[in-house]
DNA sequence: TACATGACTATCC
DNA sequence: GGGATAGCCATGT
C-alpha cells in the first residue's frame, strides 16, 4: 500500500451514496494531474468493500472499467442500487449525479 | 536506473 | 458524439 493509494481511497470514502465521480475530480482533490495513477491505485482496489471504487466513472460519462467480481456488469448493477440509472455502458443523466469535492466544502 | 503498462483526459479530426 | 493520438504520473519488472 503506498501512501498514493490511500489518499485515493480516502477521497473515495468521500463520495455520497447515489453520486458518481470521475478520476479527473479524485486526481484535483489530491491536488495531481495524475488521473491515470489515479486509475491504477483505484483498479488495485485492495480495500474492495470499504471504498465505493464503483462511484468512479471517466469523464466520457459512460462506465469505464471495473476490477471487482462480474467487471462492468457488477458496477452497473451497484450504480442501479444507489438510484443511478446506466443504458448501454452509459450512465444516465451523468451530469446530475456528477460529484465534485467542491460540494463538500458547500462552496457552490 | 530504465522501460513498459494502465479502471484516464484533452485535443483534433 | 465518436474514433484516433499524445500526454500524464505512479507502479512493477
Amino acid at each position: 500500500m503506498t501512501p498514493f493509494q490511500q489518499e485515493v481511497y480516502c477521497a473515495l470514502s468521500l463520495i455520497p451514496n447515489g453520486c458518481v465521480t470521475t478520476y479527473g475530480e479524485i486526481a484535483r482533490h489530491l491536488g495531481t494531474k495524475a488521473v491515470r495513477a489515479v486509475g491504477t491505485a483505484v483498479g488495485k482496489n485492495p480495500n474492495a468493500p470499504v471504498v465505493p471504487c464503483h462511484r468512479v466513472v471517466p469523464s466520457s460519462g459512460k462506465i469505464g472499467n471495473y476490477s471487482g467480481e462480474g467487471g462492468v456488469a457488477t458496477k452497473i448493477r451497484l450504480l442501479k442500487e444507489e438510484g443511478i440509472d446506466v443504458t448501454d455502458g452509459k450512465i444516465v443523466a451523468y451530469r446530475q449525479h456528477h460529484f465534485t469535492f467542491e460540494d463538500l466544502d458547500d462552496v457552490l
